[in-house]
Formats: C-alpha cells, structure tokens, sequence
DNA sequence: CACGTATATGCGCGTTGAAGTATATAAGGA
DNA sequence: TCCTTATATACTTCAACGCGCATATACGTG
C-alpha cells in the first residue's frame, strides 16, 4: 500500500475520513458510528496513519484521530493537472453527479470562470488547493 | 471495480491519464510513451473508457482516446469536504509535494510521509461541499 | 490483583485485479 | 486475396487486500 491513491480506494477508509472531517474521534465512536467491527476499523486506521492522513492522539485507553492535510494536498496536486481541462465542461457534471458513490458530500453552488484551454508538452503544474 | 478512486488507484492507469492531458493518443502512441506492453494499455483503457476518464474515436485502424471530465470532477467534489481543512497547512504543503511524481509511470515514488508532529484543537464546523 | 473496557495485532480464507501470453478482430495496402 | 498494422479479448497464474475471528496489550477501577 504505497500511494495515497490506494489508500482512498477503500470506501471504509473513505467513510472514516469523511468522519474525521467534522471533528476527532476515538475508536469506538468511529467503530459505532459506521457499524464496523472495531479489529476493521483499527486496521483500516493503521493503514490511514502510517499513510499520514491521520494521526493519533492518547487519551487514557482511548486513542483520538484525527486528519493531516498533506496526503489530501497530494491528490488534490495529482488532479490539478485535469483541472484545467474540465473547467470547460462543468455543466455535463450536474447531470453526472447523481450517479456517483454515497460517500460523496453535495455541492452549493458551482462556479464557472477560468478560460479554457489546450497545450501540448508540459503539464507540470502546481495548484496551491484553491478551487473556487 | 465500481468507484472513481478505484480506477485512479492503478499507477499505470494514472500515468495514461497524465499522457492524455497534453493531447489524445492512440493506443500505440500510449504505448510506446509508457513503454508498456499492448494488451496492458488496451485492458487499462478499456477499464478507463468503461468508468468514463476516457472515450474513444475511430481513426481508420487506429483509436484515439481522449480525456472526459466527469470522473474528475468527481474525485473534486469528494476531496472537496477536506478543503477548508488542509486550507490552513498550505506551508507544510510545500514541503511535502516536493516528494511526488507528477505522473508515475510503473512503480515509482512510493510517498511515505514521515511521523508528523501533533496538532491540537478541535474542528467543529459542517461540510459546505464546496465544488470548484 | 482481578476485571472490564478500549484498541491493536496475528492468522487463515476468499476475492479481486493486474500481468503475461496467445489469439481474435478489423482495417489498409500490395 | 494475402499480409501487415492496430487494437481488443480470453485464459491463466500470482499476489495483494479486506474481513472474520481469536487473542494480545494497555489502561482504569474496584
């Protein structure tokens, strides 16, 4: 399990960390909160943790995690390179977005700015986490 | 083989994808770019056309296979409840980033982040799902 | 110390998915 | 028609992952 990609593949790890956005929480509040088997939850922790999106915290028995940004920043640079592109298309995403995974928040309101367009060669690109 | 985060999990399949941000290709043009053998890149294509990041169009023998933006978007909008979140560590970013691969043909830069120092507060606040 | 709670880990199993090899389909050209 | 190029698919390993179950570890309390 190498890449923060892999990591998000798992949609319990996915479920917990949509958990974690609200507030920390320990073990068993993950545990009851998604009806998991706890041994499920702590190895899915384990693997979250040692890919830095979580870390921990002791609380007497209890260990309290909570979120890292920066294996989120990492994906969210790996996309920034397709942002560009689909800034051109986002009205076919209002009708494509009825069908994707239950884990997935709903949107506000979209905005549409950015000039579209097309290059050849680089597509190095540094995107500093601003998508408004 | 259901989910976005699924698809994008496959390093080869994300370094196709990389290709066809620059321009289509064909699958040999993917091909010999990769340096991955035929039936590799025509299997992960057709896993990529089949969850959308990709369609094709019939160029005498050839097909060329082109970007669509719905999926990314899709992965957006999830990665957009985490935000607001990593919004405030944009320094430790910077860092960070600097230990990834824009586009990681093969097995390449495994990204292991190293034990990070602890944070503290809480952070009450709903989701605004905010989308590009 | 004994016991309950909270979390982590070890082991075996079943499933899945990627890769390799071979082959099938399709189109263009001699 | 035969041959070459271009792409897709079928079949077979092979390894990795997630899960269930049992157990280990750690802390708090009586």
């Amino acid at each position: 399990m190498q890449s923060v990609f892999e990591i998000i593949a798992e949609p319990n790890r996915r479920a917990i960390l949509s958990l974690l956005v609200s507030s920390q929480q320990s073990v068993g509040e993950i545990e009851r909160q998604l009806r998991m088997p706890q041994p499920t939850v702590s190895k899915h922790l384990r693997v979250l943790r040692e890919a830095g999106f979580v870390e921990s915290t002791v609380d007497a028995q209890r260990r309290l995690y909570q979120l890292k940004p920066e294996p989120f920043q990492e994906v969210n640079a790996w996309l920034a390179q397709f942002r560009r592109f689909w800034s051109a298309h986002l009205d076919a995403l209002e009708r494509h977005l009825d069908h994707m995974d239950p884990s997935t928040p709903k949107r506000a309101t979209p905005t549409k700015s950015k000039p579209r367009r097309r290059r050849r060669g680089s597509n190095r690109e540094r995107d500093k986490g601003e998508t408004q």
